[in-house]
Parts: C-alpha cells; sequence; structure tokens
DNA sequence: CAGGGAAATTGCGTGCACGCAAGTTTGCGC
DNA sequence: GCGCAAACTTGCGTGCACGCAATTTCCCTG
C-alpha cells in the first residue's frame, strides 16, 4: 500500500541524500563547523557543488538533517502505535517525548555542536516544523474526515510549542533576547531536563485536544 | 514607563529603517519584485549596500515588511484594549482579525504583489512568527505571574495557526505541497475569506484559552 | 532490447549575506 | 566646549544559493 517498489531512481536519491548529510555531520565534527565548506562536502559525498543544494538550501540543513532526518515519521509512528482507547493529547506528548529522549551517543555529539553556533542552532529549530505533515496525518486519523482541519492546527501548535521548549532547553544562559517588556519576574522555569520542558510546554495545549476528541466522538 | 526621549540616535535609526522598507516596496512595485536589486535599494534610501544587511537579512524581509512593519505591535495593543470581562480566546481573536483585516489600498497592492513570488510569499508567513512576543506579553498580563509559561505557548500557538491561516489563503490553487500522506479527501475549505479563515483557524484554540484562564482565575 | 521521454546531475554566471577591520558619528561626563 | 567610549556605517573579501541550459542517467513501453 505504501511501497511498491522503489525503484533505482529513488535509491539512488536517499542514498545520495544520505550520504550528504553523513558527510556533513562527519566533516563538522572533526574540523568545526566553520571549517567545512559545501565544496567539502560535495566532494566526500560524490557529488558536485551543484548538486548539494539540489537536495539541501542551507549548508546548516545538511548537518543538522543528520540529525533530525527521520525524527518526523518516528514520531508520527509513534502517535500511530498508541492505543487508540488513551487521550489524544497523552498520546502525542508521549510520543513526542519518547522521540525527543531516544538519543543515540551519536546524536548527543551532533547536538553540542549544534548549540555551539546560532546558525546550527536556528537551523535545528526550524527542524521541528518537519513534524507538522506527518502530526496533522496521525492526528487526522483519530479525529476521522470532520476533524481533518482541526488536525491542521493542533499539529501546527505542537510544533510550534515544541520549538519553544527546545528553545529554552538549548539556552545555557546566553540570552538578551526579544523578550522585552516583561514585569519584573524572570524566574521561570530556567531550564530543566528536556522530557520535562517539553511536558510542560505542552501541557496548556490539553484541553484543546480534549475539546477536539469529544467533538468527533459523542 | 517606556520613552523617555528617543535621543537622536535611535530616531535616524528608524528613519533609516523606514527609507529602506518603503524604497524596497516602491521600487518592487514600480518595476517588478525580480527587477530589484538590494544595490536599488540601498541607494534610494541613501546607504551603503552594506548598510542594508544591517537592517535586513534578506531582501524579501525589506519587501515584506513594509507591510508587516507593525503589525505586531497593533496585535498586542488591540488585545490589550479588550475590556478584561471577556474571554481571552475572544479578545485574541477578534484582535488578529481585527489586524489582519483593516488594510490600506497599498497594503492590498503589495499583498498582491507578494502573492506572484514564492519567496516574498514566504517571508511573509515568516513574518507572522513576529507577532509572538508582543502576544506573549499581553497574555501573560490577563493571566498574571503564574501564567506566564503558559502564556508564551499559547502565543506561540496563535502565532503558528495564524499562519497557518495565512497560508492557506493566500494560495490560489497552485500546490502539490508535502500535505503527502492524506486518504482520498481533499474537500477542505478550498480559500473562504480572511476573517473566516482566521476565525476558523483560532477556534480549535479556544478550550486552551479558557482552560488557562480558569486556573489563574478561581 | 531498443528508443524516447522524464528526471537527475552538472557547470556557469549572478546577486546576495555577512565577518572583519577601518572610518565616522553620537552621547555623555567633566 | 572637550574629548573619549560606544554605537553605527562602510568597503572589501569570501562562500553561498539558485536560475538556466546542456548533458547524463534511468525507466517504461512497444
Amino acid at each position: 500500500m505504501t511501497t511498491p517498489p522503489p525503484g533505482l531512481r529513488e535509491r539512488k536519491k536517499q542514498a545520495t541524500r544520505e550520504a550528504l548529510r553523513e558527510a556533513a555531520l562527519r566533516l563538522a565534527v572533526e574540523r568545526g563547523p566553520d571549517q567545512v565548506r559545501v565544496e567539502d562536502i560535495a566532494e566526500a559525498a560524490g557529488v558536485s557543488p551543484r548538486t548539494y543544494n539540489n537536495y539541501f538550501a542551507s549548508r546548516e540543513q545538511a548537518i543538522v538533517s543528520a540529525v533530525t532526518a527521520d525524527r518526523e515519521a518516528r514520531i508520527a509512528a509513534a502517535v500511530a502505535a498508541r492505543p487508540a482507547g488513551v487521550h489524544l493529547a497523552d498520546a502525542v506528548t508521549e510520543a513526542v517525548v519518547e522521540q525527543y529522549t531516544n538519543t543515540s551517543e551519536r546524536e548527543r555529539e551532533a547536538l553540542l555542536l549544534i548549540t555551539t553556533r546560532t546558525a546550527l542552532r536556528d537551523a535545528f529549530l526550524d527542524a521541528t516544523a518537519g513534524i507538522e505533515p506527518p502530526l496533522t496525518a496521525v492526528i487526522a486519523e483519530r479525529l476521522g474526515e470532520a476533524g481533518a482541519h482541526t488536525a491542521r492546527v493542533l499539529a501546527a501548535s505542537v510544533a510550534a510549542v515544541v520549538r519553544i521548549a527546545l528553545e529554552g532547553w538549548l539556552r545555557p544562559a546566553g540570552n538578551a533576547g526579544a523578550a522585552g517588556s516583561f514585569g519584573a519576574g524572570g524566574l521561570l522555569v530556567p531550564s530543566g531536563s528536556l522530557p520535562d520542558q517539553l511536558r510542560a510546554a505542552l501541557a496548556p495545549l490539553a484541553p484543546a485536544f480534549d475539546a477536539a476528541e469529544r467533538r468527533t466522538r459523542p
């Protein structure tokens, strides 16, 4: 139903994509992120620099995608895997937490690297937007035809909120951002563990999920 | 409490910023967006091309910001203006609708231009993220100290959802996006009026607002 | 298994974003 | 007024993203 047979063309494309990801990350770790030019990555992956840009729109994207690659698909799968009985809100929250917690050694190393450069951090955060489409699909499946529109909204919210959580998490101390017009109370969760951050951030959305669920299952 | 006296330095900076915005939009309208180089904009505003990039990170940003400039501040103000009695959800929804509906003639002309180029469309959509910080501030004000964290989450969700609505709105027909794995039902709201789109998109978030409001006002 | 049409790769050229290190302006305390 | 430190501007150089058009690679059909 999903994979007739991929065909050589598609397989080669995926192989190239992965080779680029891999090369980008490896080189970045070896030499430091600023000592890697796209030319190097392309060469290491055996393609022309121009082709590199057919796969990734920026140098940062390639490096970051080595970490975020299939998180999207895995989150969707993780939601789908939860029994249909549990609250949607819980299913989504746990699926997200799970996927951002099961980190391989290599992944942690990469994250360490990513935090050192603002451009990489931004690319990493932007990548969270990628979970939206698959999330939309699985949520829509649970809500049924009538809730397709709501699903999109909820998925977008989740993506935005996950981004917030990650943002807050990998902010060590350096700040001075655009927070601006706040009172005097800067005593908010400085930086807990990632799972906690994620759960806390997603919690306020739960009522929206519950309401949506209630509407389509009388 | 907010503006001691701006000082010459700051005023000059704002003037330059506005000059650049203005020049960018004007030239883009006159000649078409692709016939405007950064050099032209900078020259028209009386600064060096290098300085241009100290104000805007991309050519598109300058053009788009002529439209989105102070929407951020206005939305926050519009929320704050609503009487404290009304539901937060309603206050936010109406404030947003209001700000995206009061369009000047020049603004509509610009939007027409923006829709013609993908890069501009993307920049325009990205700009909606700018409403998040001020929204966070006003929502936090209504929720009180304890809800500061929730405010951030809700604001981010609103921003994400507004983006969705705009996206759906200025998509004429061309699509083939990354929607991907959907069943067979592609019969979702093709493209209503903008206010309707916004209201419909924000509706599913209402329960989250209500719950937040209930938690901090027993 | 041959050939045609579609998809992917590549080189080239253009404009752009941005770090860096002067040069210039503004604000402020004396 | 005077001068100094911080903020802003500018020119230069580098690497990069991407449109375009020519070429190569793959898949499908007869």
